[in-house]
DNA sequence: GTGGTCTAGACCACC
DNA sequence: GTGGTCTAGACCACG
């Protein structure tokens, strides 16, 4: 697996860990029945506790996500999938949405909003686009 | 003062006392040379405690948008005004990006992240269309 | 708070506090918008690690009973009560269906189980009822 | 064998084997000088690992329910009967007792406790009425 | 004072 | 090897 950490962006760490593993689920790169990479794998290779990356397993276990099969590992549940997209989507909607909203309780105009979200995107697109790109 | 907290919704209490302080300079609901209502003032009608407001007020002063006027009170400065105005665009600016960076980032295209970000919009215009009134 | 640990009778600490915390919202020891005892508090009193205190209440939270309120402690949500009067009738009844089935299982007849428990809940009993007899 | 493994019920697998064990030689489906299944013939049919029923084997030799017979495997002992029937009275009467006893401490009053059983023996005994018939 | 997060390291049962 | 629980102690933001 191959997980990332943006150390000191705000998001806790087990967060992250929680979220990257609903994301490979989200895109079947884990699929019902595998196992989660371990508790000591993640740990060993994000360089962080084991303690945090069982706080991230434990929360998905009771999301259903997760569940324990004994001694061997943690596996993806067969709701999972379904689970991780709806989360994904809900997700990133109430993130925007909150952040939305706070635009414009600062008292900006929803044109002005609407500019700078436009301006934003296209500043974010070239990363994504790219990589359809011939290299 | 026409204050409104959003009790647990993430944002520290004293961060949105500090907010709404500037956001008054920005709207010019508060001029220089006026008085800030004073930490009792706010932290009774708010419920809140006065240690929270005067923790808003120590930043402001910090970053120069209030200045002690002996034995009087705490009075916007002259530069407060250009300041905040500045402050609220980039804050806007920076947690619009943050929230599409983050649905960015959980593996949406950017065409979805337009469509949901343009429903959202929507939704919010009908209580704030008054924005765009002639000031 | 009067909480009591029965140390090595095989269920987790973090999980008798938990319990005795929905106990204590279903007898309305605690009732809405109260604050649950503290961490440092729970912690000292039954000596032991704070983290432990801490698994308990975020469990809580998740389930909804708890809530934080920043910078003052955690309190007991509105729904919090009915919550967990459901929940004790539930844990019981599944806790007794799962000896019953195990019994069953097991190879008994449905009469001797009948027996069993009756003797059982006639050796409970007294302790339960002493406490209304005179001193 | 006429094994079932109930995987993730909270037993552990080599428990859940021992059990049935100790059960087939108390109704003689198995009798003193008969040969336990073997340890591969067990693991292979019931997809678990070898050890798991090594475990379970070695515990009931331990208590004295299995002896090794040299070359050939492990055989009923002579007391097994009485004794399996034994731990199976016990084994039951104390699952119930605990049972009994969290459903009392979580505040229900017995004669509340007592009709909860009832419910839910009367729920099972449909499926094994068969075990009051003569045999 | 409050809770929230994280690290470090221990011990256990299970496979 | 696996996860589950617990302890000890640190640092942070918040009120």
């Amino acid at each position: 697996m191959f997980f990332r950490l943006d150390s000191n962006n705000g998001q806790p760490i087990y967060e992250q860990v929680l979220r990257q593993i609903k994301f490979a689920v989200a895109c079947e790169a884990l699929r019902p029945h595998d196992l989660a990479p371990s508790v000591r794998e993640v740990s060993k290779s994000l360089l962080i506790n084991p303690n945090t990356v069982t706080r991230a397993y434990r929360q998905l276990q009771q999301e259903g996500i997760l569940a324990t099969v004994r001694g061997t590992g943690l596996a993806v549940t067969e709701q999972a999938p379904k689970q991780c997209r709806a989360d994904r989507q809900q997700l990133v909607r109430q993130t925007i949405r909150s952040a939305l909203a706070e635009a414009f309780q600062s008292g900006l105009a929803s044109e002005e909003i609407r500019k700078v979200t436009d301006e934003e995107l296209a500043a974010l697109k070239p990363k994504g686009t790219r990589a359809s790109e011939p290299r």
